[in-house]
DNA sequence: TTGAAAGCGCTAACAA
DNA sequence: TTGTTAGCGCTTTCAA
C-alpha cells in the first residue's frame, strides 16, 4: 500500500509549507477570499491538488458561523407529500450552496423537540419545519430566539410570527363538500392524521390555522350555504396508523354514523381507507363516495379514478426553500406566494345509495 | 425585548465562569467525559441550564473527529423506493445518535461526485450511497480511501470492496418471466431507469451486479428453460423522464417490437407506463400483461390488481444503516443479510391476445 | 478530582 | 499583496 490507511488529513498548513507561502495566504487561496496574487494562487492550488487537500468545513463553519446546512424536520418522509416537498427543497437548496440535514419525527412532538435541539447544536443556518402541533411552540420559539431563520411548511403555529408557506384550501374544500352535498350526501366524514387532544372534533376547539382547520372551515361553509347541519361527529383526527384508520372507517360506516362519503386528508390515509372499504365489500362510488387530498398519479388509474383535491406540493417546497435562503442571506424578501388547492372532479363521487331524488333523476336521464 | 437579537451564544467558558470552576471541568461536566465530582457536575449543569447553554457540535466534532452525521446519497428521494429506505435509515440511525445529511442526485453522475465531495468536506462519519453507475467509481474509491465507512444500497460497484446491501432478485425475476412464458408470452419487455451508455441492452455488455443485471439474468434463465430466445431488443434502459417512458412504451407496443407484456423496473416507471398504456386504449391483462417491481399499496387497488415483485425495502434500509453504524463504531460485524424479492401473483398477467392455445383452455374452463 | 495550557483547522484582524 | 498573531469553542494532554 502506498498510502497508510490511518493518516491525518492534509491541512492548509501542509499545503502552505509545501507551496512555501504563509498559512494565511494558502488559506486565502484555498478559501477563495482576501487578496492573493495569481502566482501564489496557482501554486497553492496545484500543491493542494497534489496533496489531495479537502477543506474541513467544520473548522470553516466554526469561524464563519455559517454551516451552509439547513435543517428540515418532517413528520414522515415516506409520505409522498413530504418526499415530494423534500425533493423540491433539495433541488432548490443545492444550487444555492446549502445541504440538507433531514430529521423524521414520526409525527411525534417529543421527537420534534429533540430534532430542533440537535439541529441547533449542529448549528444549521436555517430551519424548515412541518410542525406536528400548532399550539405547542416552546421549542420553535427557541429557534426564533436563536436568531436563525425558520420557515414553516404546511402548518402555521399559534403566536409564532415566522414565514409560513402553505396551501389555501378553504375554497377547494368548500367545493368538494358542495359537490358531495349536491349529489345528496349529508353524512360526510373527514379523516386526518392531525394530532389533537381528542380524536373527535369539537367545533368550539381551535385547530389554529392548520390546513385541516381551513378544510373543515370550507366544509362548514358548504353545509351552511346548503342549509344543512355540519356533521362534526364524522370528523376524525389522530389517524396515525393503518389499524387506527381501519377502525375509524369501520366505525364511520356503521349505524350510529353511517357516513355516505369520506374525505381523506392525505394519500396515506386514503390508501388505508380504500383498503378497508374494499374489505367491507363496498363499491365506490355506488355505495360510498370518496375524495382524497393530494393528486397522486395512481389516483387516475383506479376504477373509478379518484376525485381529488390537488395541491402544488413541489412548488410549495421550492417556495419554502427560496424564502429560507433569502432569510439566511439576510436579504429583504417579501414575495407573496399564493398557493391554493384545486378540486379535480373524476369518478369517485356519485349520489349516495338511498338518495331517492338523485336516483330518480339518474333513472330519467339514463 | 428582554433578549437582544444579536447575542453571542453561551459557551463552556461562560458556564465555567459563573459556576466558578475551570473551563476544563465545566467542559467535562457538560460533555459527560473525564472525572468530575458530583458536586461540580450538578453546579455546572444548573448554571448551564440557567444560561441556556447549548454545546457547539461543530467545535466538538472538530476535536473528536466525529460529526455523528451520516451522508446519504440517492437518485430520487421522491421515488417511493428511496423514501421508504430513507425512512428506515432515519429510524435506525437516530436512536444510535446519528443524523442524516441527505443529498439527491437526480440520477446524475456528476451530481453524485459533487455530493460525495460535499459530504467529505463536511466530515460525515459514514456514507450510504445508491450509486447511479456501477462502473464509474473514482469518487467512491476516494471515499473508501478516506477511511470512513461506505455502504452501498441496492447496487454494487465494479471493483469496489465495500458492504453492499441489496435484494436478490434473480429468482423472483425468473419466476415472473416464467409466469409470463407459461401464459404464452414471448415478447416480454423490461424498462429500467438504469443509466447505461446505450438505451438498448446488448447481452454481451456487462451491467455489473446491479439488480437490473440480476433481473435480466433471471429472465434469460426462464427463456432458456422454456427453450425460447430472450428478446434482448425489448430491454430498455435510461428511462428517466415521463416523456422518455411514454416514448419507450409506444415504441415497444408498435409493430417491429410488438411487446405483449411489460415489466417495469420500479413504481415510477410503472406509473408512466400504465398511463401510456391507458392512453393507447389497451386493457390489462386482456391486451397486455404487466408486472411491476416493488409492492406499493395502490397496486392492490387497481382493476385488475397488479402482479408485482415485492422487495423488503424497509428492511433493506434498516440493514444498510445497521451495517454502517457498526462500521463507524469500528466494531466487528459480519451479519449475513439474505434479502430476496418475491413474486406476488395478482391479476395483471394473462394470456396474450393471440395465443390460441391459452385462449382455448380459458374458454373451456370458463 | 482539578486546572493550565496546548491544539483541532480554519478565518480574521492587524501590520508590514 | 503578504505574513503574524489571535482567536472560534471545544477536547485533551499533563501536572498538580
Amino acid at each position: 500500500m502506498s498510502t497508510s490507511p490511518i493518516r491525518r488529513e492534509t491541512t492548509v498548513a501542509d499545503v502552505a509549507a509545501v507551496a512555501k507561502v504563509s498559512k494565511a495566504q494558502a488559506a486565502r487561496a484555498l478559501g477563495g477570499y482576501g487578496a492573493v496574487s495569481s502566482d501564489v494562487r496557482s501554486r497553492v492550488l496545484k500543491v493542494a491538488e497534489q496533496l489531495g487537500y479537502h477543506p474541513n468545513m467544520l473548522a470553516r463553519s466554526m469561524n464563519t458561523g455559517r454551516s451552509h446546512t439547513i435543517g428540515v424536520v418532517v413528520g414522515d418522509i415516506q409520505n409522498p407529500y413530504f418526499s415530494l416537498a423534500m425533493r423540491a427543497i433539495s433541488d432548490t437548496a443545492q444550487p444555492a450552496g446549502y445541504d440538507v440535514l433531514l430529521i423524521n419525527t414520526g409525527e411525534d412532538v417529543k421527537a420534534e423537540q429533540e430534532a430542533v435541539r440537535v439541529l441547533q447544536d449542529k448549528r444549521v443556518d436555517g430551519y424548515i419545519i412541518a410542525p406536528v402541533l400548532s399550539d405547542d411552540n416552546a421549542h420553535l420559539r427557541a429557534v426564533v430566539d436563536s436568531g436563525r431563520p425558520l420557515v414553516l411548511l404546511d402548518r402555521a403555529v399559534d403566536g409564532l410570527e415566522v414565514d409560513v408557506i402553505a396551501t389555501a384550501s378553504e375554497q377547494a374544500s368548500f367545493e368538494a363538500a358542495q359537490l358531495l352535498l349536491e349529489q345528496g350526501h349529508e353524512r360526510i366524514a373527514y379523516i386526518s392524521t392531525l394530532k389533537a387532544r381528542s380524536d373527535r372534533y369539537g367545533s368550539e376547539k381551535t385547530l389554529g390555522s392548520t390546513p385541516v382547520a381551513q378544510r373543515l372551515g370550507g366544509m362548514r361553509r358548504a353545509f351552511k350555504e346548503a342549509g344543512k347541519e355540519f356533521p362534526a361527529s364524522l370528523v376524525r383526527l389522530n389517524a396515525g396508523t393503518d389499524e387506527s384508520i381501519h377502525e375509524i372507517v369501520q366505525e364511520l360506516l356503521a349505524p350510529p354514523f353511517g357516513a355516505t362519503a369520506i374525505m381523506a386528508s392525505d394519500s396515506v390515509i386514503a390508501l388505508s381507507a380504500l383498503e378497508e372499504i374494499a374489505n367491507a365489500g363496498l363499491t365506490i362510488p355506488a355505495d360510498l363516495s370518496f375524495v382524497m387530498f393530494d393528486d397522486l398519479p395512481w389516483t387516475r388509474l383506479l376504477t373509478p379514478p379518484l376525485t381529488v383535491v390537488s395541491q402544488p406540493v413541489y412548488e410549495l417546497g421550492v417556495a419554502v426553500a427560496t424564502t429560507l435562503i433569502h432569510r439566511m442571506r439576510g436579504e429583504q424578501f417579501s414575495a407573496e406566494f399564493d398557493f391554493h388547492a384545486q378540486l379535480i372532479r373524476r369518478g369517485s363521487v356519485a349520489a349516495p345509495p338511498h338518495a331517492e331524488t338523485i336516483i330518480k333523476r339518474n333513472s330519467v336521464s339514463v
